[in-house]
DNA sequence: AATTAGCACTGAGAACCTTGGAGTGCCAGG
DNA sequence: CCTGGCACTCCAAGGTTCTCAGTGCTAATT
């Protein structure tokens, strides 16, 4: 059905539309790309590829433009991911070495990939129920308040403000820290809940009324969804695309966390590229956008996402490459902290 | 020079473009404005009023558009900040209520603000040079390495992790706690320096390095611009607007955060509002665009800056009360937190 | 059977013209 | 000082024409 040169040809209509934004006619093509054949031929051929739906005109007498269904086809079988050039390895090391915390990491991140793909980059914090308790701290603040500082091993901190009935002494606060500390350091987020179930029953009556507070707390702020946590850069080189759709739908798709995470889509092994092109995407503002995305983590294990949003006439190639590559560093950073 | 009439004119001028986005004309503003004189008295104010710069053609024989100056002049002498309904009231009370912590203050009340206004809203964090040290943790991380956070009095909470020469006891640890509390708890971030000077001395020569490390990292962490961090939202209320300028142009002067700060500007009493017009902005990008600002704080003390951006065309009364009401806001709940 | 040259046809978009109408400035009269 | 009237201006919308890139088809060629 389609021989090696009707391939050949959809490669080159993607790759030029991609270049000049415009529908891609037949004698460009044979101008441009070594296909030894004639304009006619190349006519015939796009025939062909406009019946199974690769290709499309967007009017009579113009030049074929790829659909979704063309590219991906181009992305599965006719490309490749392309490496970033040492200069640009060498501009991902230096910008994101410096970084100072986990805020500052994610932050320099998302900034980068903007900037090294000229597109939208989402970067999504490190997930908190897959990492796990490295320390928690609880602090008298004075009055009845105590401050929970939960340390991840990724880096991240979450604190809370407890409020507790009745006065808090020193002394049970220090207990209380020993405690949790030696129940759940090291511990699985995931396992948190087991793992402090019968702490109230081991502190003395008088104190369980703090303990159960805190633990409360706690539990709660680890049940939260905290893969919520997103961060966006780059929205000024959507100004540069004229989408079909109106910019306006795209920028409010985008500061929709909720739909940002679904279009990053499930875990998997990090720095696996998933590519969702158009209409693959399910929100409706996105129709004319592409996401490429990639997990980061250390080790095998995944701990968030990050990716690039774009026109679905975007350079894949480049962009995977980005994509995979600034993936890879940022587990290297994390796994080194 | 100007009359009471003149002014009226000046006034329903502002009112009818903002409302339209097209030039007014004569009659257009005698017929929905009640000014008690006919359009062609209406010509000759407009007239005068062009004369003096507050309004101006965009061409012969079109309405008239009020400029920079008219904008300034309506804000300062014609009108007045609107009050919020009581439905939105309580709708900034239940939607900023519910916040947990600190990056979730900042993060709702950024999207309130877009929201009410829309337009696009900027928050910046609590200035860490302005608050005090509420509590320094010091956590042994194993090896040779220390986690510190600093928990500040406005709920901001900043980590370092330190690497040491050589290892390091809990023994250390605990005494180093201690001391460091002693001395900086409950002082200005800025007189920390000063109130740390001479701990060194105070410890074990043999502890001394580690010492050092920790107050060196400390005393970084304080220095640095944390001023910097700034959240934006409603990005894609831009795209309703047709900027002058081009569109990417505003995208591109939000995402840079010096540029933000700086366009918030210096300190002043918390909820005073300021109003910066088009060209009053020295940013380039930001021509046809502008800023409505608000200090927040907890009682005199002004911690940070909320603010919107917007095109000049903007309804200034309402975008005012907004940003008044969500900073006043914003600092009882920092207040009580 | 596959490729190519030739050719008539199509439709978008640029260039041009026409026209309608909103809005102005000015003047003379109230 | 205000107002009605009037000639004038110029944008924007609609219509027409023209160009041209690109097509699909057919017949000739390899």
């Amino acid at each position: 059905m389609l021989d090696e040169r009707k391939l050949a040809v959809l490669r080159a209509v993607v790759e030029d539309f991609v270049n000049t934004n415009e529908p891609v006619g037949s004698r460009a093509l044979a101008d441009r790309h070594p296909l030894g054949v004639s304009p006619a031929t190349i006519r015939n051929d796009m025939v062909a590829l406009e019946e199974d739906g690769y290709i499309t005109q967007p009017h009579t007498s113009a030049g074929r433009v790829p659909t979704d269904k063309g590219y991906r086809l181009f992305v599965d079988r006719l490309s490749s991911v392309k490496p970033l050039s040492a200069a640009e390895r060498r501009a991902i090391e230096s910008f994101l070495g410096g970084a100072v915390d986990l805020d500052e990491i994610v932050a320099r991140t998302v900034r980068l990939l903007a900037q090294l793909t000229r597109q939208v980059a989402i970067v999504q914090y490190p997930s908190l129920t897959r990492s796990s308790v490295q320390h928690v701290e609880l602090v008298p603040l004075g009055g009845q308040r105590i401050m929970m500082v939960v340390i991840t091993n990724t880096g991240r901190v979450e604190q809370r403000v407890i409020d507790v009935l009745g006065s808090v002494t020193e002394h049970v606060v220090d207990d209380l820290r020993a405690m949790l500390n030696r129940a759940i350091a090291g511990k699985h987020l995931g396992d948190v809940p087991d793992a402090v179930e019968d702490l109230p029953a081991q502190v003395a009556p008088e104190d369980r009324p703090v303990a159960v507070a805190v633990l409360t707390v706690l539990l709660e702020s680890l049940v939260e969804r905290h893969e919520e946590k997103i961060v966006l850069a780059g929205t000024a080189n959507l100004a540069a695309v004229d989408f079909a759709a109106s910019l306006r739908e795209v920028l409010e798709a985008l500061e929709e966390n909720m739909v940002l995470i679904r279009l990053l889509g499930e875990a998997k092994d990090p720095s696996m590229l998933t590519v969702r092109i158009g209409a693959e995407n399910f929100h409706e503002g996105l129709r004319s956008t592409s996401i490429v995305s990639a997990d980061y983590g250390v080790g095998n294990q995944s701990l968030a996402k990050i990716g690039v949003v774009g026109p679905t006439r975007m350079d894949y190639p480049g962009t995977m490459g980005a994509v995979r590559a600034v993936a890879r560093y940022v587990g290297q950073i994390l796994a080194g902290q």
